[in-house]
RNA sequence: GGCGACAUAGCCAAGUGGUAAGGCAGCGGUCUGCAACACCUCCAUCACCAGUUCAAAUCUGGUUGUCGCCUCCA
């Protein structure tokens, strides 16, 4: 366990770097709020899912045993929308976009989470909290809905800095008459006609969407959670309204740190719907393997907005390819390298790059400062390039390409994919087209280039052989 | 209207008091049958103004600009 150094993460709690502390010593319960799925996620749901999936195998590396808990929202009006539009029911919709979400997480090196809950295998849970919040005083039923007394939880605000008065004065909807407050929220609603719904001691209907989240996480954690993560946008309401009935139906404090990711733009505008500019995950991998979309989300801090474009995208493509490259490189230096004592030099190298891994892990360890992390693989790859060759000591080669693979890894910027990719047919070709080469039958070879460049194979040749890789 | 964030090269992006990391693109080279890869070289004074300090991109005040939340949108 490398805890030695202590991680530091901006809580939006207390809006600044606190040093990381678990509530268990060794191990950490993390919530982060998943899509509703109504449709394929879309690429602003997926920095959320990156980042936090990225903290997650930095908190893995560093040794604590880590539980993470990730939802699928899948009752909801959208769903129920887009149901009645193709004449379905709500479930086959989830259904089939829980599919289609797992299916673009993995493509995304996104790592399963420990458990998946799904709002509606957990209704019975929802209801109990509801029952217990009520007899607390903290809630109310008036017409079949459950309301939370939002006044009646004293630091209401504390994580959206935000107090009743002023939120009052900022109402742009109409006020429920039912309620007897204004900022009160609701936690059960009863079903309207063709609505999916579940029997309760209020109504048949269905839980509000800030309950779902408050129960799953304590079912799954426990009531007192180390990280609570999600979208800069769900600090409020949604997540100012987990810890309200959290900490009201629970009697201690919900998450000691709240961590929430910038949004993604694109060109410099809220991607949505109706302006046009809104991409599914899955519209992405059609032109770019999704580790260049990972690769884009990693390359600035997860606090501050991005801005998704064309240019970028193909800017990251580049940038990754160099350091798959060189991690190719390595690899094929560790077959025509030989077992040797390292010499003066090499020492020198092995602790640079030493050296390297430790500011990578500083870097990690200041809020997850995954840009700047980055630039240290690109200074690894850069000494590799120049420094390591097929005189080296394999020992050294060996050590370089598992310190760089491994911090790739950690990022989730690479997949070990490659073996699967060699077929007899590539490797045929190749072979002529060395052939055609030896008799300076430059015409043949060149054809045989092209040919492998059809089919998604770009050949280089180095000093040290051959090599390909995919387009 | 209330609350908040941000402003670093053509593009992206680290850096929170000691004199500007890294990547992409581009220029000029080396290597190469060619191409690609790789390597070498070049490419910013940090929105603006004022202040604090021996010293500021980094702190303070102001100006301008961009963006977000206050609507069950990540």
């Amino acid at each position: 366990m490398n805890q030695a150094k202590p991680i530091k993460l901006y809580n939006t709690l207390s809006k600044s770097k606190e040093e990381f502390v678990t509530v268990e010593e060794g191990k950490v319960r993390m919530y982060v709020c998943g899509p509703t799925v109504y449709n394929y996620i879309h690429i602003g749901n997926a920095r959320p899912m990156i980042v936090f999936d990225t903290v997650r195998r930095y908190l893995e590396y560093k040794g604590y045993d880590v539980n993470y808990v990730s939802n699928f929202t899948d009752v909801d009006d959208k769903i129920i929308k887009k149901a009645n539009e193709e004449g379905v029911s709500a479930s086959e919709i989830s259904e089939r976009f829980i599919i289609e979400a797992k299916k673009d997480m993995e493509d995304l090196n996104i790592l399963p989470a420990t458990t998946h809950p799904k709002a509606t295998e957990e209704i019975e849970g929802m209801i109990e909290m509801i029952k217990d919040l009520i007899e607390k005083g903290y809630a109310y039923e008036k017409g079949g809905t459950a309301y939370f007394r939002t006044r009646f939880f004293n630091e209401y605000g504390k994580l959206s800095k935000k107090n009743l008065e002023e939120l009052e004065a900022g109402i742009r909807i109409a006020v429920s008459e039912e309620k007897e407050d204004s900022m009160d929220f609701v936690l059960w609603k009863p079903k309207k006609e063709g609505e999916p719904y579940w029997e309760s001691p209020w109504s048949k209907g269905r839980p509000g969407w800030h309950i779902e989240c408050s129960v799953m996480a304590k079912k799954y954690l426990g009531s007192k959670i180390d990280i609570h993560a999600g979208g800069e946008d769900l600090v409020f309401p949604h997540h100012e309204n987990e810890i309200a009935q959290s900490e009201a139906a629970n009697g201690e404090e919900f998450a000691k740190y709240w961590l929430h990711n910038a949004f993604l733009n694109i060109d410099n505008k809220k991607m949505s719907k109706s302006e046009g500019n809104f991409f599914t995950v899955r519209e992405i991998s059609e032109k770019y393997p999704l580790q260049v979309l990972r690769f884009f989300m990693l390359s600035a801090h997860y606090r501050s907005p991005i801005n998704f474009s064309k240019e970028l995208m193909e800017s990251s493509k580049n940038a990754l390819d160099r350091i798959l490259t060189a991690i190719n490189h390595l690899e094929e230096l560790t077959k025509i390298t030989e077992e040797k004592p390292l010499v003066e030099d090499e020492l020198k190298l092995q602790e640079e790059f030493k050296n390297y891994i430790n500011k990578f892990e500083d870097s990690m360890d200041d809020d997850f400062n995954t840009a700047d992390a980055i630039s240290v693989i690109f200074e690894m790859v850069k000494v590799s390039n120049t420094k390591l060759n097929k005189e080296s000591s394999k020992t050294l080669i060996e050590e370089t390409y598992n310190n760089i693979s491994t911090l790739c890894n950690l990022l989730g910027i690479i997949t070990k994919k490659k073996e699967e990719l060699l077929d007899k047919e590539i490797e045929d070709l190749i072979e002529q087209r060395q052939q055609a080469r030896k008799n300076k039958d430059f015409n043949q070879a060149d054809q045989i280039r092209n040919l492998l460049l059809e089919k998604g194979i770009i050949i280089e040749d180095t000093r040290e052989g051959i090599r390909w890789k995919r387009a």
